[in-house]
DNA sequence: AACAGTGTTTTAATACATGAAACAGCAAAA
DNA sequence: TTTTGCTGTTTCATGTATTAAAACACTGTT
């Protein structure tokens, strides 16, 4: 922390440490996983708490995120504007497809993770609302970049392919432009792309545009698990339901664009 | 801003601007609002920016709240341990139910949204996710209290009735604190409460607790609707319905308590 | 071309952030 | 019971980040 230089980083490099993960400090805790004074943490924990950014509880003296942050979080336009409208949706997808699913829009040419729905009988993932994947080897991504206009394709592929080489995941994983370019023509014409463990063995995804009504690609819905459940024959189902969720969510979203 | 005192109280000063009914502003039309030096704002906004706590739209050069704060929202213990396995519950409620629902949480002696579906047949409320509501003229607050320990309860209707004393909103409000420990014990009786336009006039709001896995009353559920709606005849069957979300999310959060 | 309006940058003055040290409180060990 | 250890909280002289006025850059309109 001592090398940023606002007070506004400073307080958001605090925030970060919050995770569902770890979701609670104490002040001398947090100080030293920082490498600050520990009066300085706790005249920032005191102010956020003050704030209701931050919750101390009353009995342990630890930090804990606050509610006035989920109210801020339900303010941003990502969240009334698609994900409230949304979500019944997947829900729905989740419980046809009994696996978990996601959505997610290109952000920063990666993977944003929208918004994510388990099923009892789908596999835990690591993702979660919020985090960020690569693009190239995710079948969220692949079909987001798939059904971008060509300029910008061009564009978002230069970034990542030669501004931050593409790292191997597994010994699937595309990491050869030309491979990928070509990947990306098929998953235009088949209308659906597959994650055949690139990002992660065992694992593989299928993943579908969102269109809003303008008929744009604004996001994508992709559901997730082992290989064993993604065979050849049971992808064409699971495309098939996402589909109509990808339906009904384009019937909710008008004509949202992130 | 100017008497604030410390850049965390400045810097949710001016995330607080951001709303959903007005999402987007420009650094000079913040600055007045705030009464703050302009190149002060755009030092923040610009910050914001940069953590992705705020987003400045490349074209219209506005600013609006960024998809990092929709991420730190998700992080909130709350969201994680009780809106994500409520929310598909809640949704079947609005559906079997036709009104507006929502659930709430006693927070600070006053009811805190904590979330919210509405129907395509239900009215247009003015509540939104995090809002505060106060519990002495609303059933999902007069259902807290009813249920809360006695000790407790006493030392919430002193801050409720003495510390802060109750408005009226309209000519039903109850605001003598013998009719509403009157009331408090009935609502404890029957097991459901009503807000017969005490908050607002014409609206109807019939509201349930809900219990955890430790059988403690944690938040409560509730139908809104216009008093045409809410006749005695249907109460008992709303009650029916919103009994059958509140046993249902008793299945799902486990020993939560807020 | 001039003007108006917005967002962005610069820089001397000033407000407030920092961190070391002391303090307060609680629990565990002697 | 006293001592020790640990955590969170407060104090205050010093350091540095913040502030706001002014200038600048850019776009659109007249």
């Amino acid at each position: 922390m001592k090398e940023l230089k606002s007070s506004v980083h400073k307080t958001f490099a605090i925030l970060e440490h919050f995770t569902n993960k770890k979701p609670e400090w104490g002040v001398t805790e947090l100080a030293e996983e920082i490498g600050s004074n520990k009066s300085t943490v706790y005249r920032f924990l005191s102010d956020l708490d003050k704030l209701g950014i931050a919750y101390k509880h009353p009995v342990t003296e630890k930090y804990s995120l606050g509610l006035k942050l989920f109210e801020l979080g339900c303010r941003v336009q990502l969240k009334s504007a698609f994900v409230d409208k949304t979500h019944p949706e997947l829900i729905e997808v989740a419980k046809m497809i009994s696996e978990t699913v996601h959505i997610a829009i290109l952000k920063n040419c990666q993977v944003f993770h929208v918004d994510k729905v388990e099923s009892p009988q789908g596999l835990k993932l690591s993702t979660h609302v919020g985090s960020f994947a690569p693009a190239y080897s995710t079948s969220l991504g692949k079909v987001l970049l798939a059904f971008l206009p060509p300029k910008e394709q061009e564009k978002t592929l230069d970034v990542i392919l030669k501004d931050t080489k593409p790292v191997a995941f597994t010994k699937h994983t595309i990491t050869s432009g030309k491979t990928l370019k070509k990947e990306l023509k098929e998953i235009k014409s088949k209308g659906y792309a597959l994650d055949k463990e690139e990002s992660e063995l065992g694992l593989v995804c299928v993943g579908i545009p969102i269109f809003n009504q303008n008929n744009e690609v604004v996001a994508s819905l992709s559901a997730s698990g082992p290989a064993t459940r993604f065979e050849e024959e049971n992808v064409a189902n699971y495309v098939a339901i996402l589909k109509t969720g990808a339906d009904a969510i384009q019937e909710k979203i008008g004509f949202f664009k992130p």
